[in-house]
DNA sequence: TGTATTAGCCTGTATATACAACTAAATTAA
DNA sequence: TTAATTTAGTTGTATATACAGGCTAATACA
């Protein structure tokens, strides 16, 4: 342990957390125990307890009595609860999820993509442009932007089976995301595409996510406005959960 | 200390929780010391920190070194800190917040409300309809329903000097919340009433919030499509901020 | 009177220790 | 072989203690 100002407990958080994001250690993978970790470091099994136990309240590990402590599998629920992936919502609503994909392809970063994700215009980049459907009627189109130095095997991937979002995110987990709603009538490819009637209002949520500083994607996400609503449930006490619904189906 | 079951880290925090629910704790006033918990409850120093220091994270408390720890206020910073007062939004944009009372009246239950807070429709509900401006500017209408054993004194307020949020998050914190985000048309009345074109898209935020258990208001709060937006932004580590942003003035 | 200093209380962190409860795997008994 | 038991390792909780560092108010000093 080095530094004197920053406590050890969190020197041990950062230490497990830049594993993580470094790949050492990977999701599912078991951490060293408190007993371990008083070992090895030289701390006393309260502060390691702590680091532990702060880092399950964060969500980077699940920790069980009797068993152990493990990353957090971020593919199935990212620390980053409230970015959930369409398809696992169509299946909790017990619904049958598919997509339709329109383009997959690299492309050079059209100008808007450049500056709003910081890249070279001379670049090039993924693009990706899906409707999601449940049940067979559509409730997502997604439409975007990938880093090509973050996912290099995207266009290989098969986005039928798995949704962009379930892919990526297991790639790695996300550090930093922002999300914008708004509510929008979008142009007719839209509108054709989630088969509503032109004029009718859409959901918008513009996403931009990051890893380590930077910017991986960047996509719009058009909902119709008459099959989808964002449901956001707060208690004081527990963690926040911040799920979609379908208003079709529930 | 009673039950064995439960923690008495847990217990404690129970204890201080119930008496700021209750009034006996106010905001802003000081609650024990460690030591004194140590003291008066019979606990060791570590519990009633851990107690103290769980609370202060879950926003009930705030604590400062060398000073003490006192209960939170929730009229500048609920713990739900989702919900937002309208007029600190327009004000942390540095603009300029005033707004319009439509209606302001205690009613009969209408049976739809009736049916979605769980209230005698013989009963009488307090219904507030008012205009939020920014710079004079419609960006929020707030049509909401205060059980009016909650607030009795409803109707002689000024919502003109304080908005309905602030004057009802200090007469208690929030327990729970829900809020709905859907994009849709709106009615005549509402697209005047926000200076907005007929047809023209709107975010409608649905909010219910409850007090012990008990739904205490019900609300739609319009928002012109291309005037307001939800900005969420997501750190794994830091707590979670939800603000709302206004595109025309950021 | 005005200014440093000190004393005392507060939270934050850290250690060492202990027991309970839980779990999985190894061991023993039927 | 199968079932019950033991064992070892893990997390969860709780105590007692200690020192550092922040803050306030009383005290001493000029």
């Amino acid at each position: 342990m080095q530094n004197k100002q920053i406590p050890r407990y969190q020197q041990l958080k950062d230490l497990i957390i830049e594993q993580i994001y470094d790949g050492a250690l990977k999701p599912l993978q078991r951490v060293p125990s408190e007993n371990q970790l008083v070992k090895s470091m030289g701390v006393s099994r309260m502060t390691a307890n702590r680091a532990l136990k702060e880092l399950n309240e964060e969500g980077y590990l699940n920790r069980r009595a009797g068993v152990g402590s493990f990353v957090s599998d971020f593919r199935v629920n990212s620390h980053l609860f409230e970015i959930k992936n369409i398809a696992d919502e169509v299946a909790f609503r017990g619904n049958k999820h598919n997509s339709r994909i329109i383009k997959q392809s690299l492309i050079d970063v059209p100008r808007k993509i450049s500056r709003i994700m910081n890249i070279d215009s001379n670049e090039q980049i993924f693009h990706i442009l899906l409707v999601h459907y449940e049940d067979s009627i559509p409730i997502q189109i997604e439409d975007r932007y990938i880093n090509r130095f973050f996912a290099p095997n995207f266009l290989e991937q098969d986005f039928l089976s798995i949704t962009p979002s379930s892919y990526l995110s297991g790639i790695s987990p996300l550090h930093q995301a922002e999300q914008i709603v708004s509510a929008i009538i979008p142009k007719n490819l839209i509108s054709n595409l989630l088969e509503i009637e032109k004029e009718s209002p859409c959901l918008l949520i513009t996403r931009k996510t990051w890893v380590k500083k930077e910017m991986i994607t960047y996509g719009k996400f058009y909902h119709p406005g008459d099959r989808y609503e964002l449901v956001g449930h707060y208690e004081p006490v527990k963690s926040n959960k911040f799920q979609k619904n379908n208003k079709k189906f529930m």
